[in-house]
DNA sequence: TAATCATGTAATTACATGGTTACTAATAAT
DNA sequence: ATTATTAGTAACCATGTAATTACATGATTA
């Protein structure tokens, strides 16, 4: 089962640019240190480990202590999971990919119009 | 394409219980009235509607007005866009469904422990 | 036209988030 | 043993979020 306390903290740790950008490094990077992983960003050593924090309190990041290091690696487990429960809930509901670019086109139009 | 800003806003959309259920309201019952949506809420109106609007801003709710009423829909393709860009960002990096499940089997249990 | 009903806006409040700097703790290296 | 390195904690600040109450707008209906 996964609970609404789970979905909400998974989403919250998706909705955040740095973080999905960790996910990334760290899927072509696992094994990565703290450290090494700060150096890939603009924001402060301490701003990507809160980052980390809610991304391991998430589910999507587990470490493993080495000496004084840590090493990070992505889990995608719990997106998973969700994905597994929505495609039940939501089958018959999903647009078929072209459903979906075309509204992707209509929004590209409309965002355009508001700049006028 | 999707943008970044998007999947903030889809993800933040989506990281709130409230709005979730919003989302269900109205795959039973498509073109369901504010008013009557905000019914099915302990929250206030004016929650519900600060609720709407975020859904609104991702993209996940449209809606039509009808004199003075509005009627509102879910819409699933922006999280279809983010899901088919991600199914192929991460082939091969999902785990199996097995293997998701024994993650959940060790997340309870961890947190059992947690407890005590 | 006046009363009513469905929405929407404004102002306010409490709390959460994302970031910073400064300091602490623990391991490795000289 | 001291020093450097890596990671973590504490305190703080600005901004954003989620909720509230009170008021405003705009369409129906009596």
């Amino acid at each position: 089962m996964v609970t609404n306390n789970e979905m909400d903290q998974v989403f919250s740790a998706l909705a955040h640019e740095t973080r999905r950008t960790i996910l990334d490094c760290l899927k072509h990077h696992p094994g990565l240190k703290v450290g090494e992983l700060a150096h890939h960003f603009d924001v402060s050593r301490i701003a990507v480990m809160n980052h980390l924090a809610v991304l391991e309190g998430a589910g999507l990041v587990t470490s493993m202590r080495e000496g004084r290091t840590r090493r990070l690696y992505m889990n995608l487990a719990p997106i998973q999971m969700i994905h597994d429960r929505w495609s039940d809930e939501y089958s018959g509901y999903w647009a078929g990919r072209m459903t979906s670019i075309k509204y992707a086109a209509e929004a590209a139009a409309r965002k355009k119009e508001k700049g006028t």
